[in-house]
DNA sequence: ACACGCGGTGATAACGTTTGCCGCCAATTC
DNA sequence: GAATTGGCGGCAAACGTTATCACCGCGTGT
């Protein structure tokens, strides 16, 4: 009942460690007769390899590092669903740190990471400029890819979502819905996000006129945010609220219905990332959808193709295309009321 | 700028590897002169112990498994945040697997960590009956505590939300406020949180009449089955419709508006769980807070104390007292309004 | 026939730690 | 002054695997 091992396995076949070692793992050709004789002992004895052991002879433990701000950030566990299934998949297992948006905090985990000799890191970092070191000492360690956010440039490969094409589908849509005076509701701060979305609402709104790149107001990515920038922008009566995510847009929608205003009809509301909570809003909210198993997917990928502690020369950075999800908070079945 | 290791401490201490070895781990008294030799060289060179071969040699990997049914279910972000504060600030690691609600899935997940050594597994069930030979397996080998639900009787240590006492809070309050007829919108299956939480319905509705604890419709835990249960039971008039999670609540919510209902003024609402969403309905949702922190907490302690494979005697049961949060689908501002 | 190659196998040395055991030297005890 | 502590430190054996090397026998090419 306790630990079955190699040994035991090559007693009880009749034959050396390192045989059973090359029949389990299929590394070298064997003798067919041997083959079966061991397996059927391995079976027999209900052998499972030591991951451990395996880990420290071969120098890779089959493990990667993920490194995320806050899980109970609505946007993430969808994420790392799909990162933990792509994973898996390649026999992979997931070790999960939660940062709680600290960046030493974030240090520190990853530290701990490579201590245990992950093969890999997958980071979502805390911030642009705060987690720039961690991530550049640890890269120069082991294979990582920077996750949804980005962390300077150079630093190391990237996958995330091509915020300014989500935003201009945005701004698309609500020329195409005729409105005139949209109003920007963003964060502050240096998170990639932020600032991209932020300069796409700039860089498109000019279609709106001259005036409409600078009709914004920064917050932080909160549905309190959402409510507060609301009282600040109602009074000038924008037709269009274009949020930067789904969280500061369903605080926008709860405060605008409190104050009595007809959405969508007097103003629509947008969104971003489309968290499962933008379906549930009243009215559900449009948004622009990322899309989560790709990106998922792409940087499991990007982790598997990537040398050990590459030098600075090749980092890529990946931008997957985003989707238009049209809902009721812009007008979609209107006509049909 | 390889691999610094503990001979290479040695060498430049001018000491022996065991020397080196027991003053970074303090195992054994050891000469003042020579520890701060030593820690000055490891920490010149930069020395990190290698944790695999630590554990291999330790027979202990300083590593939890984390196995839960749906990272997407928005009750488990909060308890994954706090489960993993918890085990970090005692030094293990969280290795986490998302089942995908599959119970086959999990019991391959659990086998999967087991292969991996980990010191202990934390196990939110994915269903009663058909997780139990996954689990029970499981517990022969190392400590395991169940979470959130249970997997049948003597199987497990666990530690869970006390159901029957958050469902009477809510009989109360209801009873208190002066409703008469209620309705309960729950969720068939064998799993711990959907028995409970109807059988406590069904003891505690006596108060409001002998056909009370009759009234109950019955599906899954989620939006959409609480908006179809809404069109089944709004024809009886019901003053109170009590469901057995958020995601119920917030669909019946929804519906209740479409079908032009009076919430709170003339039929109440409640959830259970109070996850991030109910405070974001509209209006907020009244519901029953489990304490997230303190099953973490509770969790991660009974995982310390319990031996490696115990026998089936002594099985721990631990329920905590939920919270009743009230919020204006039950009322609560109504008379300021 | 001889050398050569090659499929199949076994010993054995790593991988980087922790730890049991033994020896050394100084300090204490009779 | 010799014997007995007891504090410190080194040697070497694990932990369970994989990888390197050598070996053995047999078929093949010249």
């Amino acid at each position: 009942m306790a630990e079955v091992t190699l040994r035991d396995v090559a007693r009880a076949s009749g034959c050396s460690v390192a045989t059973v070692s090359r029949v389990l793992a299929g590394t070298r050709p064997v003798g067919a007769e041997t083959a079966r004789t061991v397996r059927e002992a391995a079976e027999r004895l209900g052998y499972r390899p030591n991951q451990v052991a395996r880990a420290l002879r071969s120098r890779s433990t089959g493990t990667v590092g993920l490194v995320l701000p806050q899980i109970t950030n609505p946007f993430f566990p969808a994420l790392v669903r799909e990162l933990e299934h792509a994973l898996h998949a390649e026999g992979r297992a997931v070790l999960l740190a939660d940062c709680d948006d600290d960046p030493v905090t974030e240090a520190a985990r990853i530290g701990a990471f490579l201590d245990r000799q992950v093969d890999a890191l997958l980071v979502i970092p805390v911030e642009e400029r705060a987690s720039r070191n961690a991530v550049a000492s640890a890269v120069a360690r082991v294979p990582l890819v920077l996750l949804d956010r980005g962390c300077g440039p150079g630093v190391a490969d990237s996958v995330a979502v091509d915020n300014a094409a989500g935003m201009a589908l945005v701004l698309e849509h609500l020329a195409a819905m005729g409105r005139r005076r949209p109003w920007f509701v963003g964060a502050a701060g240096t998170a990639s996000a932020a600032v991209e979305r932020r300069a796409a609402y700039e860089a498109g709104a000019g279609v709106f006129g001259p005036e409409a790149p600078r009709r914004r107001e920064l917050g932080d990515f909160s549905v309190e945010w959402g409510r507060a920038a609301v009282d600040r922008i109602w009074p000038s009566r924008p037709d269009a609220v274009v949020c930067a995510n789904d969280l500061i847009a369903v605080g926008a929608l709860q405060r605008l219905r409190q104050l009595g205003a007809d959405v969508p009809g007097e103003v629509v509301v947008t969104g971003f990332d489309d968290i499962p909570l933008a379906g549930l809003a009243d009215p559900a909210l449009t948004t622009v959808r990322q899309p989560v198993a790709e990106l998922a997917a792409e940087a499991a990928w990007l982790l598997g193709r990537q040398p050990t502690g590459g030098g600075p020369g090749s980092r890529r950075t990946v931008r997957l295309a985003p989707e238009l999800v049209v809902r009721a908070s812009t007008g979609a079945g209107v006509a049909a009321k």
